[in-house]
RNA sequence: GGCCCGUUCGUCUAGCGGUUAGGACUCCGGCCUCUCACGCCGGCAACAGGGGUUCGAGUCCCCUACGGGUCACCA
């Protein structure tokens, strides 16, 4: 069985790369009948929050990720840990190190200053001379000195690495005897089962030292991907500054969760020339190997079409319930189905919608200079004063935009006009300004009633 | 700086030794049209550079340049 897992830092919200690396492990877990579990990565005790643990669980639940099993927290595993410390320390293959963290400090920094890498002289290790006194130890690993480890990347392929190159005897407790990342997660990876261990490529070069705690506790090594990471639109690496980083960020401003994830798994995953994904098609067409080597740039007009496509096809019971999130109910309104259908092509987000679906239903509070002076003259005003005229004589009242469209086109035949010289105008006494749905629609939802009072209210206000 | 990884239109990408280097977003034309969108048709635009290997290289190898990641008692 496939089994994959996230595993973030509680340190703030979920960010749109790591919604990528969740979504490209909930895939492939899926996929493949597996498990897809989530890990809280909270050894580091100091800074912790039980806030941002439930934001990334709020981003999941919005996107529709389902994690599987209870969430695993590092915090309350530590007996476990502390029992491999101890099989580790009894083998002989960690020891305590009592160099204290000033003198480490001072190794490094004449390391520097001769332009050595900085690293741990393994001065402790096999160490038989007398113990000072006073240091609280911490413990180190026994990395395997001269040898080079290698692993497969399912995404970068070979990966190798002199031992000596990158790592030192790292420490693996410290000195109040808290264990240390890369231990904690080789240690959980293994007996949660991980099968497909998919991250991001700033982790490429902790997989080493996992390896070598994998060997020492004779576990099994899972596959590996490292995921290139996500630029901003310049080509620069992605941080707070470019905002739009917190995935709820995207609710806000009215995405769709659909077009995100579509967006995302395009983002340096390709099918063919396909664009659109509906999970279900991800869900059979993914798989981690072909994922791009190289880093991709985060590129928001591609979302927004996205955004607009899912827009257009979505359901119009689904587009009703999420305009509720933007304020605006239109449950009960017998044109709702027109209204919506009317502006599923024209809105890229559902923010977007809302707006536009306001303005035609609200009475304008204002008017757009500019179409005023373009379409509103005393000719243009003259026909207006006649349709209003016009709609008062009918002896029947029109609800469908064809009827709508009947009556206006025999208004423009008695009085020899071009649908043009009315559009515009009426238009404007409408929705306020000089775009808008088809105005047979916007008649047909707004109703007669409301149509006569605009277009008097616009009169008024011009004459 | 050491180590590791990367480099096809502005951007996301297809390509897996022989292609007029394809698609998508953006942008620019045109059609449709009551405006704006949608839709449809068309256009601009790329193999980082240099050496090899080969009959033939975007595809394989090496070097250079550029970009990124990482080098903690953080995760």
């Amino acid at each position: 069985m496939t089994i994959t897992r996230f595993a973030p830092s509680p340190t703030g919200y979920l960010h749109i790369g790591g919604l990528r690396t969740a979504l490209y492990s909930y895939l492939w877990a899926k996929k493949n009948g597996g498990k897809f579990l989530l890990r809280i990565e909270d050894t580091d005790l100091k800074r912790n929050s039980i806030e941002a643990t439930k934001a990334i669980e709020n981003a999941f639940e919005w996107v529709g990720l389902k994690h599987d099993e209870k969430i695993v927290y590092q915090s309350q595993r530590f007996d476990i840990y502390k029992k491999y410390i101890q099989q580790l320390l009894d083998e002989d293959k960690a020891y305590y190190c009592y160099m204290s963290k000033e003198e480490l400090d001072k190794l490094r920094e004449s390391q520097m200053a001769k332009k050595q890498r900085p690293r741990y002289d393994n001065r402790y290790r096999d160490f038989s001379g007398t113990i000072p006194k006073d240091i609280k130890p911490v413990i180190r690993i026994k990395t395997p000195i001269g040898k080079t480890i290698e692993f497969d990347d399912g995404i970068k392929g070979k990966i190798s690495v002199k031992v000596d190159d990158v790592m030192d005897d790292f420490i693996i407790a410290r000195s109040d005897m808290s264990p240390t990342y890369n231990f904690v997660v080789a240690i959980d990876d293994a007996l949660m089962g991980i099968t497909d261990v998919i991250r991001g490529d700033d982790h490429l070069s902790n997989t080493p030292k996992q390896i070598v705690v994998y060997n020492a506790l004779g576990f099994k090594l899972p596959n590996f991907y490292h995921v290139p990471m996500i630029l901003n639109p310049s080509g620069k690496k992605l941080s707070k500054r470019d905002g739009a980083m917190d995935v709820m960020e995207y609710k806000n401003m009215g995405y769709m969760p659909e077009a995100l994830l579509n967006f995302l798994v395009r983002l340096g995953w390709s099918y063919g020339d396909q664009e659109i994904f509906s999970m279900d098609e991800m869900l059979s067409l993914f798989d981690p190997h072909d994922i791009n080597k190289s880093a991709s740039a985060y590129n928001s007009e591609k979302l927004q079409w996205l955004n607009a496509h899912y827009i257009k096809n979505a359901p119009t019971k689904r587009i009703i319930k999420d305009l509720e999130f933007f304020e605006l109910k239109i449950i009960d309104h017998d044109q709702k189905e027109l209204l919506v259908d009317a502006l599923k092509s024209r809105a890229k987000t559902l923010k977007e919608f809302a707006l536009m679906a306001k303005s035609i239903l609200f009475d304008p509070t204002e008017y757009d200079q500019k179409a005023i002076k373009k379409f509103l003259n005393e000719d243009s005003l003259q026909i207006l004063q006649n349709f209003t005229k016009f709609l008062k004589s009918l002896n029947k009242t029109p609800h469908l935009p064809i009827e709508f469209e009947e009556i206006v086109k025999e208004f423009l035949q008695k009085n020899e006009l071009k649908m043009k010289q009315l559009a515009q105008p009426l238009r404007i006494a409408m929705v306020g300004s000089a775009v808008s749905p088809s105005v047979y629609d916007v008649m047909s939802i707004i109703k007669l009633e409301n149509i006569i009072k605009r277009v008097e209210k616009l009169l008024m206000e011009h004459q």
